[in-house]
DNA sequence: TATGAATGAGCTTTCATTCAT
DNA sequence: GATGAATGAAAGCTCATTCAT
């Protein structure tokens, strides 16, 4: 848990009380859903009586929002880093196939942390705008810029076949996502050889979008 | 809508009210949500008093089940039906990319038909246990074993590398999944060249997975 | 249930169906009470459309006092026919308790043939004054005359103690009162002794109201 | 009104607006009936919001249960208590007929004093299982035993016939109930002699059980 | 700062009753 | 007469939010 605080504290201490609201709201809303969970219950698991809830996030989308927002933030994060994109463009990574297994390596292990954060957004991404924006910001701020430099950056480099940017990007991003959902959210359970696996993968997306083939 | 009442409507009849309150329905519900389309607000729109819905579907949620099933069922049809499977081993399609490209065909039309009612069902899958059985029934029991057929078939005649069938299907389902939604979801409003984005995507997926690579 | 129907019954004719409603209605009020039983379920019950219902009592009350009302007049009923007062003054009866006797077995009788309507009139009376009042009309113009020339002439005849008659009711009718319904409602399926029960309350009685004492 | 909510009020402290919303409970369900009384009558009456009646009983029947339980103790608390089986045993009372006095003065003060929670405990037993537990759960376990105790030992000192316990229990309860509810429910604004009426009965059902008739 | 009783708008659901067929 | 779809008022209940303490 103390990682996936990690994910959410920002610069400004919380009080003890704050952090307790939080850990509980991510817990009920991550299994039960935003609407399925009440202020009531919440503040139960807390410890904390109800008012303190709105003491602290003056509505409770606020609460959910200060959830989420930090999630869309970190998930994104290494994209946009500047040592990300200075490794990139001082040749840390060999090839584009390198550059994905760091990459995917990087955000498996921050989507195993933060298991319960990544299940709110993706169940209430569609339904709050607010979300949506603060989503949609970061994609085509951060990491859609920084794909496209990185892609381009590998077809100079001749480890990309000529394909549209925005192609290689919709077999990459959704194949990764789907292993991700497949392996956090839908099947958890199952014993993965999560090495295997990853290498597997981009085994086929490099065999699809690399210039090898 | 006529297309999608297609999809839901059974072999006996509807009273006119009833195909109005399903109409309603969908449109609220895909747009704003199970929880935040309340059961006044479809009968308004359905021009219905409130009763009339709950002597049709004796619950909410019944109503939304009445809604989402059948599109469970739709979406996968194909798949599991006989002519389906004779096409495959008759050797109607020379190749998997041959199958793959009617099957991404005739399901990109499917989708297109009926956009709000996938919405709905990928919106509220995650919170109603009832959807998820539904799913998973019929993805373990149809889907899955038909597509492990083909890729088996397809295997043996030489088409496809010797990978796991569950590596294949992972690469394959969210592809195919994360066009669509990006499609009709995410960007229905962006010009799309369909006919192209499949050839592009399906080309991807065969340069990973197909034996040639 | 004919015996019941017999109370129930009026010189004119009903159709089948009504017949239908009235059993149902009985079953399901003596067992729910009235307002957990909705017409819907007397309808389905009584293998009848919910207009039906309607058509023959305008109102859900109206079916209510259709049922208790004659269970009022029939339950006093012996109390006031020509033939029973005429009996007491022939001296048909030798004794105050020989009358007692052959109220009481008469009585025991029609509450056995019709337990469920009973159970009807006592749950409900306390809610519709309609039926309260149907009740009280019958019992000051009818029982409580009945009763008090009958005691007066017992009285007259030295069987019975110089009791207030009023004193003597309220002994009497609650007695008879408490035995029914400890016999057929509070414990029904108790194995009873009639006749002896019944011998020893007699008993007590006289002993409390009877001459000897 | 002070002493019905002696009847309720448990050691713990209520809210004044707690309070409020029992006695506009006890108020409107004694005259009109559990179902006839509706939630929003009650908080209106109570001069409170509909919603702070649930916060204190999270269901109309919990309400319910929450004023007829108590009286249900409290209607047979004397009975069990050690000092009245003390008293009993001890001879405070030199014959059957004086620890009968005793009992009815003391119960009948009670009645008077619990009118409508009376009512409404006699109106609602028959529709609520609820309650019909805690009923017949008081009487088996505290009421009957120690009617049995006090029965045999006047027996034993020769006060009483040698009847069946249960044949008494028949004769004496329905009568005192009897005098109970036509004195406070049937004709409360009839003009009363309590002490004679009373000191009548008592004579009448020692005239009945009693060992020298 | 923290509390938790109180609020009241809004929800889903029930059901007696109506009426066109 | 009989039907049963439709009605709509009213019910019980939930819950985010407020505010006096």
């Amino acid at each position: 848990m103390s990682d996936m605080m990690d994910t959410l504290r920002n610069e400004e201490n919380m009080t003890p009380k704050q952090i307790e609201i939080l850990k509980s709201a991510i817990e009920l809303i991550s299994e039960k859903g935003y609407y399925n969970t009440s202020t009531s219950e919440i503040a139960k698991r807390a410890g904390v009586a109800e008012g303190t809830i709105f003491r602290h996030y003056s509505t409770k989308k606020d609460l959910l929002v200060a959830i989420v927002t930090p999630v869309i933030t970190n998930i994104s994060a290494p994209l946009f880093a500047t040592k990300f994109v200075d490794q990139v463009f001082h040749e840390d990574y060999n090839s584009f196939a390198d550059l994905l297994h760091a990459f995917i390596n990087n955000r498996f292990e921050f989507a195993q942390a933060n298991v319960p954060l990544i299940k709110i957004l993706l169940q209430e991404l569609a339904f709050h705008p607010e979300i949506q924006m603060a989503y949609k910001r970061v994609f085509t701020e951060k990491v859609y810029p920084a794909f496209n430099q990185a892609l381009d950056f590998y077809k100079q480099k001749g480890d990309l076949q000529n394909l549209p940017n925005d192609t290689i990007i919709r077999i990459v991003v959704p194949t990764i996502l789907g292993f991700m959902m497949t392996r956090f959210i839908l099947q958890p359970d199952k014993e993965w050889d999560d090495e295997a696996e990853i290498r597997q993968m981009i085994g086929v997306i490099m065999g699809g979008i690399g210039a090898g083939s």
